[in-house]
DNA sequence: CCGGTTTCTGCAACCGGTTTCAGGGATGCT
DNA sequence: AGCATCCCTGAAACCGGTTGCAGAAACCGG
């Protein structure tokens, strides 16, 4: 029975093993046909040396003809990089998160990355579901748009994988974070109401432990305190990010008769909730309250009436994201500086009323 | 100086390669800790075979201690799959592709998939770019979330990996589309336009030649017929499914004193347009001015008056499209249905004033 | 007690690239 | 001419998994 002595007898004979799924040109039959090995073709494909005239041209035509385009995979296990990056927001029909998510998309591309998208839906459970599963697939680093996962957890993965945070500060090795200045947005955003007069301003808060919505709550504070006005914790409603937790609110301030004659709100998405609400109370807007967000989406400009809101620019904070995770990934220390927070006035806010 | 006349000595003692960036737990380790070949370490965790019960919790003990996780990209290479499918949409921060983006998300991740999303931003250059790419890193179907390219390229793509295209009907092999009733939904909308007592009904259209634009302009169109009213072009002004669109189609509208009384839009944010538009020309939605979208886009409910819209959720389209790639690719003949369209009556359309 | 199955396990080929190392040819210098 | 250098190029190891094949062990009946 033992009739091979030489075990190690070549099996290339065989018969094709598995399905051969993808129309794979590969890299030795383009060299094969420019008459070179693989090894120089790799070579001249990514430049890494340099290899005489003709080779190089008879491989480039050799990859027109063919059409060739090296395996992903392939190259990212070789390299041990897959030149993807993960992303990690938490739902991607949010307005905000679109427009965050574009950003990254853009610059990455210029770089010839890709994003995987991962949606976290506000959950930590499912952020460190998103969290493993792009380390499994390898990703070059990640990107956590505005995520709700701890700071410990987060430093702990940076050890594993580079990590860019936007939302919040934090310093660790392998992890750069960046933040929008919301607490001067707030203040730019009260004194603009405060210049119009306004006395009672209600605020709309986010969820209770969230940085950003901390941030600009006491942003609030602090400009009422700079104006002289006692802070009225009856003016403050919690909300929820959304329109839903804007609405809510109005509906409170108004079944409880407080009164107001302006509200800010901790983003667009809550104002647009508070309009919503107010105009089915039979209130308009800015006639008999003004009506200010945050984040300035790019629908607020399509609003009835337009929104004022203080602009952070989402997308080139998706932007400079991706710009830091290449830098950190590259093994530099991302120097990125945000653009400044503005204020944009539109329709919906006007002269106090009494 | 040719010392070594034996050239197949193993380099192993080569010190390591390239840098090791991630952080390898590969299955060798485990195979070595549990005390077995990476070979069975691999069948247990696949369950290709059975293994004898000692063996199968010692690897399943060793993976826990580890952590490990298998080589997404080794893996892909070796199964000739990546469990990873390629999105193309137009633009993630557009709230209507946002929302189907997130339908297949949700699906594709029910079953173990990973969504790879590109963004073609409506230009046909690079929804090929996008093909390509994908193609290149090896993903194993792609949904063409409505594209523009045309249909003999997606056909020619279709040969080389399994394509779900939504917004247009087309028949090839490797292909399925879907594509939601347009002319049902238009129909819809003008039905209940006519109903409120409406007669002049302007349209605003969107791109020339885009699939579901042409077919809610004949759905218009056949809903004016069967009504027994003529179609009068002077009303329809061509549009680009954004806001802009729309507010230029008020614009010309009015300027060139057409008279109208309601609006039927091709999509919502088109009809978002048209709102502001008319809110600065001084006229009164639904008082003045009716107004009707198409899509029912989750912000629709929050607008200034809530808009009526004709419901096709576009979530449930990546939902739908999501399963049909699954499908396709596991070598099954999709069958799916979409939900039917139906109408949103809210409050931006209402008696025809005059 | 022995040959024939059946079940389990390991070796090594393989996926498609990248990269080290060594060898050959051309060139430079004495 | 002789020898060290430098530049190119190809063979083969390697990335981290999967899997065909065959050998070993366990099981079975006669």
């Amino acid at each position: 029975m033992k009739k091979l002595k030489e075990k190690s007898v070549p099996l290339r004979t065989r018969g094709k093993r598995g399905p051969r799924p993808r129309n794979s040109v590969t890299l030795k039959m383009v060299a094969r046909e420019a008459g070179v090995s693989a090894s120089t073709a790799s070579r001249i494909i990514n430049r890494t040396v340099n290899v005489s005239d003709e080779l190089r041209l008879a491989v480039e035509a050799a990859i027109a003809k063919f059409n060739f385009r090296p395996n992903a995979a392939a190259r990212g296990l070789a390299l041990g990089k897959t030149l993807t990056i993960g992303v990690i927001s938490q739902a991607m029909d949010s307005p905000f998160y679109g427009e965050g998510l574009r950003g990254i998309e853009q610059r990455l591309q210029q770089r010839g990355y890709a994003p995987l998208f991962m949606s976290g839906n506000w959950q930590e459970k499912e952020e460190i579901r998103c969290m493993e599963e792009l380390i499994n697939r390898g990703v070059d680093g990640i990107i956590m748009f505005a995520g709700c996962l701890g700071d410990a957890a987060l430093k702990a993965y940076a050890r594993k994988v580079p990590i860019v945070v936007t939302g919040r500060l934090l310093r660790a090795k392998g992890l750069v974070s960046m933040q929008v200045d919301d607490r001067l947005g707030a203040n730019l955003a009260m004194r603009h109401l405060l210049d119009l007069g306004h006395r009672r301003i209600a605020f709309v808060a986010g969820f209770e432990n969230h940085p950003d919505a901390n941030e600009r709550l006491a942003g609030y504070r602090s400009a009422l305190a700079a104006a002289g006005i006692a802070f009225d914790p009856q003016l403050v409603n919690a909300g929820d990010f959304h329109e839903e937790g804007g609405m809510r609110a109005v509906y409170q301030l108004m079944d409880s008769n407080i009164n107001f004659t302006a509200m800010f709100c901790v983003n667009d998405q809550t104002a647009y909730g508070a309009c919503l609400a107010l105009f089915r109370k039979g209130m308009r807007v800015p006639d008999d309250v003004s009506v200010i967000g945050f984040d300035d989406l790019p629908s607020s400009t399509y609003r009835v009436p337009p929104l004022t809101s203080v602009r952070q620019s989402v997308q080139h904070l998706g932007v400079c994201s991706a710009e830091a995770i290449l830098e950190l990934i590259a093994g530099r220390k991302p120097q990125i500086t945000l653009p400044p927070v503005e204020l944009v006035v539109r329709e919906s806010t006007g002269r106090a009323a009494r």
